[in-house]
DNA sequence: CCTTGTGCCTGACGTTACGTCATGCCCCAC
DNA sequence: GTGGGGCATGACGTAACGTCAGGCACAAGG
């Protein structure tokens, strides 16, 4: 059958050693990207070891979802680095998680929906709605930050809970109500009074930016640009609000936002 | 034009009033998913306001994955249970979750292993190769356990980190050369020193299985089934390590694993 | 009323990674 | 030598559109 330890296997051998379909080696042979290393006269696909080892790589490349092409064009010419190659799939795949995370959240966010009130279908699909929607304003607010910055956010949006956002969510709505008192109060944004809230809000920002420069100025540049934001995309908070947060800031020398 | 405020879109506007493309439209008119509410006598697309409820709703549930099939089923004929189907699709992309961040934990161990070693390629992809091994086998073991407990494990994944990995990989290791020298050093298993590694041995499983009962239950059956695993999958410690620590767990009432 | 110039319409093929037949030869054990 | 399974080679199907290509529709100017 075959000589010195190298066995030859037929296709359906050689695809369920390798845990693949006989149509996938069909499609590889065809596409060139494994062809077997032998045929019978007959005709009929002989694999050897060293179709094993290419098929085992070509497996790995499809884990990690590259196409079938660029995997050939790796392992034909080898010359296109596969450092950089990994790097950018790395990117794809971070991009693609924080998709799926987005529906698994909406999902979660229409089911409680769905659980506490009990009008159908209408409100549920309305929570996921305001889901996608806060999703495309992320997506939106990413051209103001750097690279580095998008890739720090998305890390530390990896460690966030819905409860942590419930809790942040509710910090800034009662802030939010207690400088709009001070403002109607006419409280001088000079006095320490004001001071207290102006921390409190530079607190807020920082548990957003997780003290980070990059984040920080990212951020800035969003909110100097106001004017060119989408109607969706809304802060919070009033613009007399923000005037008078900025007004206690400069008077108190607090940093930020 | 239109009568009553009831304004009314040629395809062009509409795509863009909807973000999506003109093509986009008619594809969803031949699949009969989204079917212009009027023509004009040229044959022109005309969308009304209605339209565009439904176009919303479509893209709502396209961005939680379901496909355009399932998507005019829920619309048209209302009955299939909308919660049905969210929960479906939870599972679905809790999937998928988990499959992309495998490739990225793949992709960055690949990366690792470039950047330390500088024999290019062969050791990154055999790097690859091992992460999607644990995939596998992490797969293969989940028929043993129920849905929720396998709901349960994938929550607690959520919360690993790759130091705690190391860190419990290396208290397994270190326990089970304690256990192999017990053996080597005929310790009897009812002995008070085989009793302290077998509670550590319990602690550790307690360590995966998070005290969850349905996720023991699953863990035990896997273990019950050594015969049937398959060659990829070997547990990281000996038969004899393993009788030594059952005995010593039975002489001494320690319950689990 | 006629003529441009866009806009729109309807096919129809391309894409990705195979699954699923259908037809017909190959191989080997009996 | 022969029967029954293995194998090869098309060829079509899938999901959700993208991208032409050929040909009316519609609105404004001459």
């Amino acid at each position: 059958m075959e000589e010195r330890g190298n066995p030859v296997y037929r296709v359906s051998e050689f695809a369920e050693k390798a845990g693949v379909t006989v149509r996938t080696l069909h499609h590889y042979d065809r596409l060139g990207l494994l062809k077997p290393s032998g045929r019978t006269e007959g005709g009929y696909r002989l694999y050897g070891e060293g179709d094993f080892a290419r098929l085992q790589q070509i497996v790995t490349l499809k884990f990690i979802g590259l196409p079938l092409r660029q995997i050939k064009d790796l392992l034909d010419r080898g010359d296109l680095d596969l450092a950089a190659t990994l790097r950018l799939q790395r990117r794809l795949l971070l991009e693609k998680r924080l998709q799926v995370e987005a529906a698994i959240q909406a999902i979660e966010e229409a089911e409680r929906s769905l659980k506490s009130s009990r009008k159908p279908d209408l409100a549920a699909l309305k929570k996921i709605i305001e889901v996608m929607e806060r999703q495309n304003a992320m997506e939106w607010t990413k051209k103001y930050y750097s690279e580095e910055a998008q890739t720090r956010i998305a890390e530390r949006a990896r460690a966030w809970t819905p409860e942590l956002q419930a809790r942040v969510e509710q910090d800034w709505k009662t802030l939010i109500g207690e400088v709009e008192a001070a403002i109607a109060g006419k409280i001088d944004p000079a006095s320490a009074q004001a001071r207290a809230l102006a921390q409190r809000w530079s607190e807020l920002v920082r548990g957003f930016t997780g003290g980070d420069a990059g984040i920080q100025q990212g951020l800035n540049k969003l909110y100097a640009d106001q004017g060119n934001w989408p109607s969706s995309f809304t802060k919070p908070f009033s613009d007399e609000a923000w005037q008078y947060i900025k007004q206690a800031m400069a008077a108190h020398k607090i940093s930020c936002a």
